[in-house]
Formats: C-alpha cells, sequence, structure tokens
DNA sequence: GCATTAATGATAA
DNA sequence: TTATCATTAATGC
C-alpha cells in the first residue's frame, strides 16, 4: 500500500496566496493559549515545539515539530481558540499564511485539501495509538509509544536508524516521566535491543 | 568559563 | 518501582 505522507504545501504556492516568511529566535512565542488561530503555519527550518503547563507550573510537551511539517492547521477548520502554546525551540524560519487566504487555498486546490485531510488523519490515528501507550504504568511502554509516533512523522522510514532529536528531558516531558527515569530507562531498553544509543544519541 | 545535557547514587513515598 | 534531590561528568559555545 501506497502511504500518503504528510506533504507540506509547496512554499511557491503558499507565497502566491501572500504568505510570509517569519523568523524567531530560540524560545519565541508563535502562539499562545487561548489565541485565536490566525494563521496556517509550515516550518522552514529550525524546531517548533506545542506544550501546556499544569496546575503546578509542570510543563507537558505535545509535541515536537521539524523541518517541513505544519501545526496548528486543524484550528483553521473550527471556531476555537488554542488549547496550547507553540515556541520556537531553536532559530527558526515559519512560512506563515492568513487563514482566510489558506482557505482560499484549499477550496481552488481539491487535491491538496485531501492531502491535508490524510494528513491529519494520520497524525490522529498515531495519536491515539500513542494516547493508548501513555496509559501505561511501564516507562518503557510510553517512551516506545512515544517513539513510535514520532517515527510516523518522519519521511525516512529506514528501519532501525530513526534518530530520535530530542534530549532526555524532552522525552520526560512528552511522556510525563522524570528525566532519571527516562534515562535509566533506555538503557535498559538498549540491553533488550529494543533501541540504540551511540554517542548519547537514540537510535530507535 | 559558563550553560546545558547526561549520568549516577541516596533516600523517600 | 518511580520520584525527588544532590552531585558530578561530559559537551558545546
Amino acid at each position: 500500500m501506497k502511504t500518503i505522507s504528510c506533504m507540506k504545501i509547496d512554499e511557491q504556492l503558499l507565497q502566491s496566496y501572500g504568505a510570509e516568511i517569519k523568523t524567531y529566535k530560540e524560545k519565541e512565542l508563535i502562539f499562545r493559549e487561548d489565541d485565536s488561530p490566525n494563521f496556517y503555519y509550515q516550518i522552514i527550518d529550525g524546531g517548533v515545539k506545542v506544550n501546556n503547563f499544569n496546575d503546578d507550573g509542570k510543563e507537558f510537551i505535545h509535541n515536537i515539530l521539524g523541518k517541513g511539517q505544519s501545526f496548528g492547521d486543524a484550528h483553521l477548520f473550527i471556531e476555537k481558540k488554542y488549547t496550547v502554546n507553540a515556541f520556537a525551540i531553536k532559530p527558526t524560519t515559519l512560512i506563515v499564511l492568513p487563514k482566510k487566504k489558506f482557505i482560499n487555498l484549499v477550496e481552488e486546490h481539491p487535491k491538496i485539501s485531501l492531502e491535508i485531510n490524510a494528513c491529519l488523519s494520520l497524525r490522529l490515528y498515531f495519536k491515539m495509538k500513542m494516547m493508548h501507550d501513555m496509559v501505561s504504568q511501564q516507562p518503557s511502554a510510553r517512551i516506545l509509544g512515544l517513539f513510535n509516533y514520532l517515527r510516523s512523522y518522519t519521511d525516512c522510514e529506514d528501519q532501525h536508524s530513526f534518530n530520535v532529536q530530542l534530549t532526555r528531558q524532552q522525552i520526560a516531558d512528552l511522556t510525563g516521566l522524570r528525566v532519571e527515569t527516562i534515562i535509566r530507562t533506555i538503557k535498559k531498553m538498549e540491553k533488550e535491543n529494543l533501541l540504540k544509543i551511540e554517542d548519547r544519541k537514540i537510535y530507535y
């Protein structure tokens, strides 16, 4: 079966609809909780994390995105405010298209509309799979669930050599576990051949 | 040197 | 068993 990957929208096309290039510094806010979604965002270069904070002020990361990926798209089809924040985690260049123009683009390009549908569906599918693993008490199950989810995003589906480009702290914030638990668990998992660690980098 | 990230040990819940 | 706290080592700028 041919998988429909999450194709980014052609940058030229976006620009022909009036998209702008925006740059963000590390740790700069892109949008915050309760903002009204007004733009389609696609990453040209850099990285973005989507998170929020619980009552104790602890961070929970919902997602970390890289080059070529879009975010916040689901909010453009509904009238709801953001429930999360988005931050640049490194110097980042985005291409940004206002909501109305995005809708125009989608209306005039049914094929792209279908791709966006497939993309959103795929994300939902893997998110649900991950949620299933996340309620597990076993730290290794949560980590595996997260890694499977992350791998589903990447184009390069090289089995066994997917490089997890997250710090252990970020993995902890994504799984709701402590960083020490992550460190100790992934070492155990390496011994069980569930993943590889080379040069402190995690390969799954 | 300083900041960040990773690793490890001790102890409490 | 995991969280928490403290400490130390390694890494990158």
